[in-house]
DNA sequence: CCTGTATAGTTGTATATACAACTATACACT
DNA sequence: AGTGTATAGTTGTATATACAACTATACAGG
């Protein structure tokens, strides 16, 4: 997408302030990047874990979570998973010895999805591995200045369309008082 | 995602700045936000239209090329679909009456995906809604400043991630002159 | 002209995910 | 205590998409 419907447009040129110019292009920018990023990430990261699809964030949520566990619905509302995704995407991790159940005190209900210690050195490897595909990949695209403006614009549009998946950082941030995502 | 990895980080804190200094957060924020958007967006454009999935994509891009039409592999690289995807997408398309397939002069091999009129007045009347839809989520998170600057950075995000994704609007802007997406 | 290779699109098949229904547990209110 | 509602997670089922194999057509080189 990414494409301007130009009367729309131009009915928004002069409209106040708190009207976005150009709503379509700005999604449509913010879909096409995800797109490209998945299609040009996903093999390295499946073939790192030897799971596909959003197992990969999964795993790194847990990586970076306390104790490297998390109940089943923080997990499923932070990945953008519906419980019933993360269900099966935690039995795929399970299958393949990378992560574990593990049942919860105090609330018989509840599940943690927890890493093995497996799962834990093969995110390890395979987050140091991402990092530097994605620096190979954008390197030279953005400097060190627009990529701070870049972060701060994206935090402000997903406070707006996904609050939920900064959530963990929230926590990382006050347990740690590590800078953090937020 | 867009979580820091700290070691990493603090590496690369002095690192050229040709390098990201935090890869992980900026394919994080991305994937989050779009995770978000199609969680937001997807329900409405789904009703206005009767199909899922890519095919909105699909319908706005048949909607802003010439005549409306398009050679089933270019807009199978503009949408992020693979030949196989767009052609059971378009199926669906063509069922619920919004297109139809032409065959193409001089390539007998080639197909070309049209737009019915029903589709042209149908989407049309789609992105009316979901540009209003878009501003309403996202009115007050970013200033008529911050939305150039972020088009501006995720145009060179994209560039280097799908720029087969802004060949449409290449072509659009190099026929009619208006401004466009690139 | 014939043959080998490349390209356009479709079809067979596998799978990751969503939605809805279900079970089990927790909690609130009387 | 008992009952009704809310929450946590799983399971049945549908579907959109990807990958690989296939058919048909184009094109280039001898």
């Amino acid at each position: 997408m990414a494409l301007q419907t130009p009367d729309q447009d131009q009915l928004r040129q002069e409209s106040a302030s708190d009207q976005l110019r150009d709503p379509i292009t700005v999604v449509g920018l913010i879909l096409e990047c995800a797109i490209g990023l998945r299609r040009r990430l996903s093999p390295s990261m499946d073939i790192a874990t030897g799971v596909t699809g959003q197992a990969f964030e999964v795993l790194v949520r847990l990586y970076r979570s306390e104790g490297g566990a998390m109940r089943m619905s923080d997990l499923a509302a932070q990945t953008g998973l519906t419980r019933s995704g993360l269900t099966r995407a935690l039995d795929r991790l399970v299958e393949g010895g990378l992560c574990k159940r593990e049942s919860c005190d105090g609330d018989r209900r509840g599940m943690f999805a927890a890493l093995t210690e497996i799962g834990k050195s093969r995110v390890a490897a395979a987050i140091l591995n991402h990092e530097q595909e994605i620096s190979d990949l954008l390197a030279g695209a953005l400097g060190n200045e627009d990529e701070e403006e870049l972060i701060k614009l994206l935090r402000r549009v997903r406070q707006r369309v996904n609050p939920d998946a900064a959530f963990l950082s929230t926590i990382n941030s006050l347990a740690n008082g590590q800078e953090s995502d937020i």
